[in-house]
DNA sequence: CGAAACATGTATGTCGCTATACAGTCTTTA
DNA sequence: TAAAGACTGTATAGCGACATACATGTTTCG
């Protein structure tokens, strides 16, 4: 569906004609919806969506954190998370666990599960960013990075 | 609130130790997020959101098309496009006509006020893109629009 | 100590999009 | 011409995110 108007964004070569939707900008955000669809179609066989992903991956890798810090990290609101930490709590991937230090606080915890789901969630993150790689220097994406956060930052 | 995640994506320059959330291509997701949520911003105080200005702006500029012709360009499905003409309508900023030789087609034309209001979203759109490019040269676009496109096309 | 200010996690409502199914209308083809 | 198929726009349901409001618990400081 995305296709169509990708196509035609690689008119945006020359942008004087190009109309505000097939800008850098559209094929900025364009980019990225595609990746996250594709990202969400190979989590699928796992059973998880791209959020749901990430959260695991995380908080497999640094353990017990609270959810607020979760969400900071994973970019979301804590509603969002509360949420996804629900979605896995149900599926005992993850387990939450009381601060003892804060009793306001729900510490989560990865489960065995998901720890082993966690390694597949890593492999088939590695093998789909190979896949984007393909015929891209590493130099081309550094500068790539490095021209996304310069303009993020001219948004503060 | 992205911002952050925005900031952690900052170490993502030496990749290797870098965890996937923090990788290019969450900052590429990132960075659309923040351009997305940015216009959005710029776009209220024409009481419209993104969707909406790109739909009017683009109506505005092609005028009597279809409801799926307009979908394909704007990367959206018919529902979802359907639904803004039905706001963009109820607020005589467009207007539906009957096609002449195809019944089950609506055209969507601009109003006059439409117009008026169109040219107010490609001023905004002007001045946002002229911030978002602060200190980044011409051939730096090209090149990231070129990076950009070739990411997507690995994914066929 | 005690009260105000703050932080955490949850519930609720809203928004925008997708996917699906549908009725109405062409178009193709036998 | 008739039947099969394809296309258009819409209704509906679902998902995922956000903002807001709230109850609960904690910290700060007079």
């Amino acid at each position: 569906m995305a296709d169509s108007s990708t196509s035609s964004t690689a008119t945006s070569s020359h942008e004087l004609d190009a109309p505000p939707w097939q800008r850098v900008e559209s094929t900025l955000m364009s980019a990225a919806s595609v990746i996250r669809q594709e990202y969400d179609k190979r989590f699928a066989e796992l059973d998880l969506n791209l959020s749901q992903a990430m959260m695991l991956a995380y908080v497999a890798e640094f353990g017990a954190e609270s959810q607020t810090r979760i969400a900071d990290r994973l970019g979301v609101g804590r509603a969002a998370a509360g949420n996804i930490v629900d979605n896995l709590e149900r599926r005992k991937l993850v387990e939450r666990q009381p601060d003892p230090d804060d009793r306001r606080v729900w510490l989560v915890n990865v489960t065995a599960a998901g720890k082993e789901l966690s390694d597949k969630v890593i492999e088939i993150d590695i093998v789909f960013r190979a896949d984007l790689r393909k015929g891209i220097s590493r130099a081309e994406r550094q500068q790539l990075a490095s021209l996304l956060l310069r303009i993020q930052e001219n948004l503060n």
